[in-house]
RNA sequence: GGGGCGGUAGCUCAGCCGGUCAGAGCAGAGGACUCAUAAUCCUUGGGUCGUGGGUUCGAGCCCCACCCGCCCUACCA
C-alpha cells in the first residue's frame, strides 16, 4: 500500500473547458487514479480552477463583470464538466479560496527566505488607463522585420519571427487599442540558475527510472540548458498579494498566476485534509520521501512541472546551490513522474474557440455517454502523440467496439442466463475451453493493469478489448444456445460467460466507471463496482465566500481481480447499457461546427 | 534560428534492447450461426515501412542528408 498523489492540471476559469483539454489530462488521470485504487494504494487526487491572470481579467471586462464573478461562473461550469465525466478527485477547488492564498503566501515566503527571488528592475509595457502590465500577446503593430501589420508583440505570424513588443512600429492594446506606456518595473525572480544543478539530478534520477514519456524527459533536460531566472511577480491587480513588506498593500504588484497555480496541489491537498478533520494528513503524502506523485497535463504544460514546481519546492526545501532552511510544510516531494499528453485535434484542425473549432464537455455529455468519450480518449487519445478526433470515428469506435463488442457481449450473457436459469448457475466439470477461457480473463488483469500503471492507456484498453474478443469467441464456439439436452453442460458455459463478464467488467471499470455500474446490475450485483464523484457547495474554511468542490468517496472501490460470480443471483433480461449511434449524427454534428 | 515528436495496408495505429517485423483493429469481399442493440464467429491484407545514401552477416528499428506534418522555444495560461 503505497501513498499516490495524483495531481491533475488545473483547468484556467477563462471559460468552459472542450473536449481536447479534458482528453489531455482529465480522462487519463481518473482511469490511472481509479485503477490506483482498486490496487490497494492510497490515492490522493487533487486539483482546481485556476483563476488569476491577465485572460481571466479580460474576459470579465468583455462580460462586464468581476474577475471574481466571473470565475464563479466558470468554476462552476467547469465543476459540472469534471462530474459529468465521472473524474473521481478527492479535492477539486480553486485558486481564490483562502486557504490557496496562505499556502501560496507561505511558499513564497520560505523561498524568499531562502534566499531564491532576486529583485530585478525590468522594461515593460503597461496600459496606461489601468496601470496593468500589458502582456506582449496582447500588444500588437507593425512587423519591423517585414512590415506587415497586425504583428503580436511576441511574435510575427507573417514571418515568423519572434519580436520584442517594443521594436513594434505604431504599437496598440488589443484590448482598447490605447497606446502602451514602456516603463520600469521591479520584479521578483525566481532564480532558477540557483536551482539548476538540483533540478538536473533530480532529472537525471527521474530519467534512470526509465519511466517518463521519453519526449516529455527529453524536453525537460533540453530546457534546463537554458535556465534563467523567471519573474514571479506581475503588475496586475487580479491575483494573490505578495506577502513581503512594502508588498503586501500594492494593489497593483501580484504574484505571477503560474507561481500560484502549481501550488494548488500542495493547498487542495492541505484543503483536503483539513476538511477530513486530520489538518495534517496531508503530508503523508508530501514529506514522506516513499510516497509517489504522478502529475498529469498537456504538454503545452511540461515546463511547469518539470521545472518551474520542481524549482519552487528544491527553494522551499532550502535545496538549492543556495542551501536554506525548512518551513512549516517540511521537505516537499518532487515530482515522481510527469505524466504529459500530446493535443487532441478536432476534425484534423486544432481547437479554437473563438473560430467556433470546438466541442465543448458540456455539449457533448448532454448528447452522449460519458463513457463513450472515455473509451474514445484512452483507446485513440493523444498518448504519445497528437490525434484527432472526429465524429464518424467516435461513431464506429463506438458503435463496433463498445456497443457491439463489449455491450453484446454483456447483453447476450445476461440474456441466457435469465432464459435458462433467471439466477447464475453452478458450474460442473469445466472442458479445456472453459479453463482457457476463465485463464485468459484473469491473466488480463496484470497486462492491463500494469499497463495503466505505467499510463500506456491505448495498450491497456486494446488488450482489455481483445480479452472481450476471446470470450465473444468461446461464446460463438460453444453455442449454449444448442444446448437442449444437458442441463449441467449448459450451466456451466453460462457460469463461465457470467465469470468472465464479470473480470472484464472490473478490468473495464476505471475507463468506464459508469456503465461498469450498469454491467454490474445486469449481473445482479449492487452496482456499486466504481464510486462516483459528487458535487459538494463548501463553506471556505477560513471565513470566505462558499464555492463548489468535487470530492467523493472512493473506499468502496471493487479490487484488482478477479472475483468469483455469487451462484444464485437473480439475473432478469438487460436493457442494453450501450448506446449504438446513428451514423447521420456525423453530418448533424459537422453542420453543428460548420463544416 | 534552436530543441523535440511523427511520416508503416483505404482509414486509425502496434512494432521493446536491429535477426518469423512486415502486424492489429476498422472499412471492403465471401462464408457460418441466431443467444444478443442485424450484434457474434471464421476466411480474405502482396503495403518498395516519407526520400536518398551509409553502418552491419542482417535495418521500419542504428548513423547522415533531405522532403512533409505537428509541437515547444511567450511578461497567455
Amino acid at each position: 500500500m503505497t501513498k499516490v498523489l495524483s495531481a491533475v492540471a488545473w483547468p484556467y476559469a477563462n471559460g468552459p473547458r472542450h473536449i481536447g483539454h479534458v482528453a489531455g489530462f482529465g480522462v487519463p488521470s481518473d482511469v490511472f487514479s481509479r485503477y490506483m485504487r482498486m490496487a490497494g494504494h492510497d490515492v490522493l487526487m487533487v486539483s482546481g480552477s485556476d483563476e488569476h491572470g491577465t485572460p481571466i481579467l479580460i474576459a470579465a471586462d468583455e462580460a462586464g463583470l468581476t474577475p471574481q464573478q466571473l470565475a464563479d461562473r466558470n468554476h462552476r461550469l467547469i465543476v459540472e464538466d469534471l462530474v459529468g465525466l465521472g473524474l473521481s478527485y478527492d479535492m477539486y477547488t480553486r485558486t481564490t479560496t483562502r486557504n490557496h492564498h496562505a499556502v501560496v503566501q507561505e511558499m513564497f515566503r520560505g523561498v524568499h527566505e531562502n534566499g531564491y527571488f532576486v529583485e530585478q528592475t525590468t522594461y515593460g509595457a503597461i496600459s496606461p488607463s489601468t496601470g496593468r502590465t500589458l502582456p506582449d500577446r496582447y500588444i500588437e503593430g507593425t512587423c519591423p522585420l517585414c512590415g506587415t501589420p497586425g504583428a503580436r508583440g511576441d511574435q510575427c505570424d507573417a514571418c515568423g519571427n519572434q519580436l520584442d513588443p517594443h521594436d513594434l512600429v505604431d504599437p496598440v492594446s488589443r484590448i482598447n487599442g490605447e497606446k502602451p506606456e514602456f516603463v520600469e518595473t521591479r520584479h521578483f525572480f525566481l532564480d532558477l540558475p540557483a536551482l539548476a544543478e538540483a533540478l538536473g539530478e533530480w532529472l537525471d534520477e527521474r530519467d534512470a527510472s526509465g519511466t517518463w514519456r521519453p519526449n516529455v524527459i527529453k524536453f525537460s533536460k533540453n530546457i534546463l540548458s537554458e535556465i534563467r531566472p523567471r519573474a514571479m511577480t506581475r503588475d496586475i491587480d487580479w491575483g494573490i498579494a505578495v506577502p513581503l513588506e512594502g508588498w503586501v498593500d500594492n494593489p497593483t504588484k501580484k504574484l505571477y498566476v503560474w507561481f500560484d497555480a502549481v501550488i494548488g496541489y500542495l493547498s487542495a491537498s492541505i484543503e483536503w485534509a483539513r476538511r477530513t478533520g486530520d489538518p495534517e494528513a496531508w503530508r503523508q503524502w508530501w514529506n514522506d520521501p516513499e510516497a509517489l506523485s504522478y502529475y498529469f497535463m498537456g504538454k503545452d504544460n511540461i515546463t511547469f512541472h518539470s521545472q518551474i514546481w520542481p524549482a519552487e519546492m528544491l527553494a522551499y526545501n532550502g535545496q538549492g546551490s543556495r542551501g536554506g532552511s525548512q518551513h512549516e510544510y517540511g521537505v516537499l516531494n518532487l515530482p515522481t513522474e510527469v505524466v504529459s499528453s500530446e493535443f487532441l485535434t478536432m476534425e484534423g484542425r486544432k481547437f479554437s474557440s473563438s473560430k467556433k473549432v470546438v466541442i465543448y464537455v458540456a455539449d457533448l455529455l448532454s448528447r452522449y455517454q460519458a463513457d463513450a468519450f472515455r473509451y474514445f480518449v484512452a483507446a485513440a487519445g493523444p498518448e504519445n502523440q497528437d490525434s484527432d478526433f472526429s465524429w464518424s470515428e467516435f461513431v464506429q469506435r463506438t458503435n463496433s467496439e463498445l456497443v457491439a463488442g463489449w455491450g453484446n457481449l454483456v447483453s447476450r450473457t445476461a440474456t441466457l442466463v435469465a432464459k435458462n436459469f433467471g439466477e447464475i448457475p453452478s458450474a460442473g466439470d469445466l472442458t479445456d475451453a472453459d479453463r482457457a477461457v476463465l485463464e485468459a480473463c484473469r491473466a488480463a488483469f496484470d497486462e492491463v493493469g500494469d499497463n495503466i500503471g505505467r499510463n500506456r492507456m491505448r495498450h491497456a484498453i486494446t488488450a482489455a478489448m481483445r480479452t472481450v474478443a476471446e470470450v465473444n469467441k468461446y461464446v460463438t464456439d460453444s453455442e449454449p444456445w444448442k444446448i437442449k439436452d444437458d442441463p449441467d453442460r449448459l450451466a456451466t458455459v453460462l457460469h463461465v460467460m457470467t465469470q468472465c463478464v464479470q473480470d472484464l467488467n472490473t478490468l473495464l471499470s476505471p475507463f468506464l466507471p459508469f456503465t461498469a455500474n450498469e454491467v454490474d446490475r445486469a449481473l445482479g450485483g449492487a452496482g456499486d463496482v466504481q464510486p462516483l464523484p459528487r458535487i459538494e457547495e463548501a463553506d471556505d474554511l477560513d471565513g470566505g465566500p462558499g464555492y463548489p468542490v468535487i470530492t467523493g468517496d472512493y473506499s468502496t472501490i471493487r479490487p484488482w481481480g478477479s472475483l468469483p460470480v455469487v451462484v444464485g443471483t437473480p439475473v432478469s433480461k438487460p436493457a442494453p447499457v450501450f448506446t449504438k449511434l446513428d451514423p447521420a449524427l456525423v453530418d448533424d454534428e459537422l453542420a453543428r461546427l460548420g463544416l
